[in-house]
DNA sequence: TTTAAAATATGATATTTGTCATGTTTTAAT
DNA sequence: ATTAAAACATGACAAATATCATATTTTAAA
């Protein structure tokens, strides 16, 4: 099995703090795993025993709501953590992992992370500096959520895709989420989000092949009202 | 000027996890403000030297949106901490932070916050929960933004109100604010909250004097669809 | 106490968003 | 290639919320 030191995502989250004998240890217990799309990685209400880092592919974290609706509170990448708070916290989880598409995970337990937690003080600091900029953008979402039109957040999402996970060749959006998956994103119904890409289409601000997306005015996706 | 190791207010945040000789320090270097009703603490984009601790009185955070329109983020009452997360990533404020009412804060500069956080476990572990469960809150609350009404949140921001920050002796919530501020906290219209709030009245969940609030029947206000 | 300003109240109306119904297209399994 | 299921699309309408206008009440300053 490959190493955590070679391991790129390691680099864009805390584990890069962690001292050379720290990570071997990880290395050494941690075990990978594959998700297919729409698979459940844990789910609210689990008491997870480590973190799972994201390798390759994307992930939502999401909570059902009262009234049956999944709300999505966020998307994760290469090289993001999935349960850190959990852990930290020591505390059930109050959102379920499902996967986007494809993904490969590397499950660390608990223990690897608790420990340097409490020992290793560059690390627990890298950790503190990554949940306080986690925390702002959670108070920015609710900020928009609050203040922002349903299709301002639509445009917003689409924004956030292409810069956070790319696009290919053709320019189309690498991320491919179901017109349901942007209305659980931006907590409206499935008819809106469809109606307000649909819009975005006659608007040439996006254009369509099939699921794929691709920005074709990001100057006025910007810009919408 | 009164000592760090004998304030109440202590015991509710991490500095209850300062060893004795840096809490001294802190004590040594406090400084105490006082502001009134309405006063701005700190400003959005402000850089901050240090952080205040809530002594007495509530505070709020906020930010100024786009269209214009303040969204509150959070109450913060005794024992809390402002100014925490900015001194974390070392970054300017994102959030404003004004007095609701008279309020008594300590200022602790950045140095003496930083020290223990890099030097002591303990500390820096308790900050780490207390930002973890941040966190959950906010995503908590960004998902009740997202998927309850506008009668609903204003009926939890009154709910919460009395639990935080309790009632007087005739059962009035002791926090006494606006319908201003109530719409800025469940983001939306002044108007709005004020037709939800005469309807509570009208359907006796709450009775009013002046601007003071009581809760008059907890469990339906809980169940307000 | 008087008085102006701020906060609260409420009606009328517009806008946004949700819901239900019903097609059409796309996707994926056979 | 065929076909069933899922996803997408769109109209009609309902409900929630915002906006604008205008009183009335409360608060705080002179």
């Amino acid at each position: 099995m490959s190493k955590c030191e070679h391991c790129i995502s390691r680099q864009l989250n805390s584990m890069k703090s962690l001292t050379k004998e720290e990570l071997k240890r990880v290395s050494d217990c941690k075990t990978t795993k594959f998700y297919k799309k729409g698979d459940i990685i844990f789910d609210e209400g689990e008491s997870l025993s480590g973190v799972f880092c994201v390798r390759h592919g994307v992930a939502k974290l999401t909570k059902l709501s009262a009234n049956g609706n999944d709300q999505t509170v966020k998307l994760l990448g290469k090289g993001e953590l999935l349960g850190q708070r959990s852990i930290i916290s020591d505390e059930r989880t109050n959102l379920s992992a499902i996967a986007l598409n494809d993904i490969e995970l590397c499950f660390v337990p608990k223990d690897q992370i608790i420990e340097p937690l409490q020992k290793n003080q560059v690390f627990s600091f890298d950790v503190l500096q990554n949940l306080a900029k986690d925390l702002r953008g959670a108070e920015g979402d609710l900020i928009d959520m609050a203040q922002k039109s349903v299709k301002q957040r639509v445009a917003q999402v689409l924004i956030y895709v292409e810069k956070e996970f790319g696009v290919d060749e053709k320019g189309y959006l690498n991320l491919v989420l179901s017109r349901d998956d942007y209305a659980n994103i931006v907590g409206t119904a499935t008819e809106s989000a469809i109606r307000i890409i649909s819009q975005f289409k006659k608007d040439h601000l996006i254009s369509t092949h099939g699921k794929q997306i691709k920005i074709e005015n990001l100057q006025k996706l910007k810009l919408v009202e």
